[in-house]
RNA sequence: GGCGAUGUGGCCGAGGGGUUAGGCAGCGGUCUGCAAAACCGCGCACCGCAGUUCGACUCUGCGCGUCGCCUCCA
């Protein structure tokens, strides 16, 4: 797996320096969601020399051609199936209709740069090593051509982007790679919908615009917004609201609760819960179909649902529990949503352990009023839950308050 | 304007021609000293109008709304 960085206007000092500070910022986004890193992160930057190569070759075989002022074009008339991707028909495309005409040295409006030839608003940002396609800079597109071909080779499976790639972009990148390597550039394109918030597009004018961190720092669970965010598929458009993410925090608590009701069964039922086996199932199945993560997670639910139930009625002891939290932990690499944080074994701490003491011992006196307000001293101050239950005390922490 | 997508119950959100998505919230109940957690029961949803069909929320057309692209950036 790979994730470009595309970062080619970003030969100036100070643009550099911008750069470099959102790639670390988009690197701790990653980390707060718990997004998997992908093992390879190419820079544009540093894959010129792959660009130029492939520059060269659709040059040779006159695939691109120079225009009057030393840029060089992709000449999408060479490539039949141009447009396949985005459904569109080049002959009914008004392409750059409504850029002013000043680019008379291209073919057809639709032709793409694949190197732009030095101008003097580029300033610094320009390459002369190059001799024979001259001083200039990448075009828009080649620089993703370049970095999958250089990792992942001439054709590899997926490649992802948001729908406002598709067309021109992904478009291009198959052209030109298709073009340069003679072979089909991906199997499958996943793109993914744009999020939407509170039903509008997100925008700063529309006051509606707010990052990852904001939530944070807002005291949300990153957690809770991983879930909201599986809990649409991608392709769809997701329509953020807060009002979602309380009921994603909610389900999520849902599933903790379940967890830890698995990890206090220690009985000696050798008994299995019958729902682990078609929640598996399920999962699987709705990930092998284009990633349906909102059915993955009513498979989830499922076994929540159904283990519940099971233990309600005693049939659930700690290997049937065990086989249920293997699927959890197994569901989990895919949904990482850190459900294996909950767990029953969180230490007290003195005060809280005093609080705990005095409320059962006003309890076992029948001293309600001093129990409950034990009880919500604990909630309200330290966030902890207090239940009763069958088998006995048992707390929790991390309460919403 | 053109192209593509989409419109599901209070909210989020799957789905597919005829049989329960799922979650959250709400209401009623079981359990509990009370709670909490859990369980049980309750909602006759599919933008509008035509059409195809024995039957459409699911297909087709038109209309309306929303989103994306057609321009920069990538």
């Amino acid at each position: 797996m790979a994730t470009g960085i595309p970062e080619l206007e970003d030969k100036l000092p100070e643009v550099l320096e911008l750069t470099e500070r959102y790639i670390k910022a988009f690197f701790e986004d990653l980390d707060t969601l718990n997004v998997e890193r992908a093992e390879h992160y190419p820079r544009a930057t540093e894959s010129v020399d792959k660009m130029a190569e492939i520059i060269r070759k659709l040059l040779a075989d006159q695939v691109a051609y120079r225009s009057e002022d030393g840029s060089i074009y992709y000449n999408i008339a060479r490539f039949p199936s141009y447009g396949k991707l985005a459904h569109i028909e080049v002959g009914e495309l008004k392409c750059g209709a409504r850029v002013s005409q000043d680019e008379y040295e291209k073919e057809s409006a639709c032709d793409f740069a694949l190197w732009k030839a030095y101008d003097a608003e580029d300033g610094e940002v320009y390459w002369d090593q190059y001799p024979d396609l001259g001083k200039g800079r990448p075009g828009w597109h080649i620089e993703c051509s370049a970095m999958a071909i250089m990792l992942l080779g001439e054709h590899f499976d997926m490649h992802t982007g948001g729908v406002d790639n598709i067309f021109p972009h992904h478009q291009n990148e198959i052209a030109q790679s298709e073009a340069f390597t003679g072979k089909t550039f991906v199997n499958y394109w996943l793109h993914s919908a744009h999020l939407q918030v509170e039903a509008c597009k997100m925008s700063k004018s529309a006051g509606n615009f707010f990052t990852l961190r904001d939530l944070t720092e807002q005291g949300h669970d990153p957690m809770a917004i991983r879930y909201l965010l599986l809990s649409a598929h991608y392709k769809s458009s997701l329509n953020f609201t807060f009002n979602a993410l309380e009921a994603a925090r909610s389900s999520l608590d849902s599933i903790a609760n379940f967890i830890r009701r698995l990890k206090d069964q220690q009985g000696a039922q050798r008994k299995e819960i019958a729902a682990v086996g078609e929640a598996r199932e399920r999962f699987e199945k709705a990930l092998a179909d284009d990633l349906n993560t909102p059915e993955a997670l009513a498979a989830v639910f499922h076994l929540v649902r159904e283990g519940n139930q099971a233990i309600d009625k005693g049939d659930v002891g700690s290997l049937g529990a065990g086989l249920a939290l293997d699927l959890l932990r197994k569901m989990d690499t895919v949904l990482g949503l850190h459900l294996d944080r909950y767990a029953q074994d969180d230490e007290l701490t003195a005060e809280q352990q005093k609080l705990v003491d005095e409320r059962q011992a006003a309890r076992k006196a029948r001293d309600f009023a001093l129990a409950d307000a034990r009880r919500n001293e604990l909630l309200e101050v330290h966030g902890i839950v207090l239940e009763d239950t069958p088998q006995g005390l048992r707390w929790k922490k991390g309460a919403r308050i």
